[in-house]
DNA sequence: ACATTTTAAATGTAGATACATCTATTGTGT
DNA sequence: ACACAATAGATGTATCTACATTTAAAATGT
């Protein structure tokens, strides 16, 4: 359904303000298909966010923090998020040698193996966008959000 | 800063996966802005959400159903979101007179108040978004987002 | 060298979401 | 009329997020 019988929307709104709207409810709707795929295998999106970033490492180690930095939602909570990981056996902490400050997240086997599978799952996920967003529409569309993002800090 | 450097992109993700992502992202970066304006009132988005709702109406009852109906995450929270918006004084639940299973809910002087001052702010930050949108460029991404959430029941 | 500041991670708390379940009321079929 | 299903709302629990604070370690200034 589109966003303006979805939520009932005012025929007055700007196209700026439908946009605006619109990208909240996609996003919404995104993160719930994106939900139903994952939960059979016990793995909230958040949670898989995480150990994507860890499989483009390749098993290098890589710190909390910049965990935190490629994610989308950034604040805080990435420490409880690996917490949830180490306690299915998917992701270990290791001491960081040269600063002890920094914990190295690397991902267990277990955890490796899952990853690839939940990636293939979200992969073919993907792949069907290309049926309803031709490359040129897709490419259009980053510019348009991306210019206003450009404006964020 | 735009989505790719923001989250560290892979060069090798196709559009149609970086404008998912940045589509989640933009999103991510909206809300941030909108929780950042209305804290100093005491408001999330999720409230004021529910408050504009009830300010389209007018003065006329609607049933708790009907916003959850018309809100972008609509699933089962929206008594408890009511609750908070009573505490403050700004809602009130009416007895539904024909279908005792409803409640109405209605602002108060205090909350059609407050919903109005909200709403400037909103409606102003709002305004900013006409300078890196032009009208035909966010009528072009809506179409290309919505031609998704159309493929989703 | 030592005090101060900055940084990394963890943690406490409140608000919000997802999902399931419960209660009360209304609608439906026979 | 009455059993059964459907609906409206509330609520319990686990998860996640936002923001502030805390602890430990490293960096910096003098």
């Amino acid at each position: 359904m589109k966003t303006p019988e979805a939520l009932q929307m005012s025929a007055f709104a700007s196209p700026q303000q439908q946009l605006a709207l619109t990208v909240l409810y996609t996003a919404s709707q995104m993160l719930n298909r994106h939900r139903a795929l994952l939960k059979p295998h016990g793995i909230t999106p958040e949670q898989f966010n995480i150990l994507r970033i860890l499989r483009g490492q390749k098993g290098h180690p890589i710190a909390l923090r910049d965990i935190s930095g490629r994610m989308i939602d950034r604040n805080s909570n990435t420490s409880r998020l690996i917490d949830k990981l180490v306690d299915k056996g998917l992701v270990r902490r290791d001491a960081c040698p040269n600063d002890r400050r920094r914990v190295d997240i690397v991902l267990t086997k277990a955890g490796a193996q899952l990853t690839d599978d939940l990636a293939n799952i979200m992969d073919a996920e993907m792949s069907l966008l290309q049926d309803v967003w031709p490359d040129a529409e897709a490419k259009q569309a980053i510019d348009t959000l991306d210019a206003w993002n450009d404006t964020q800090s």
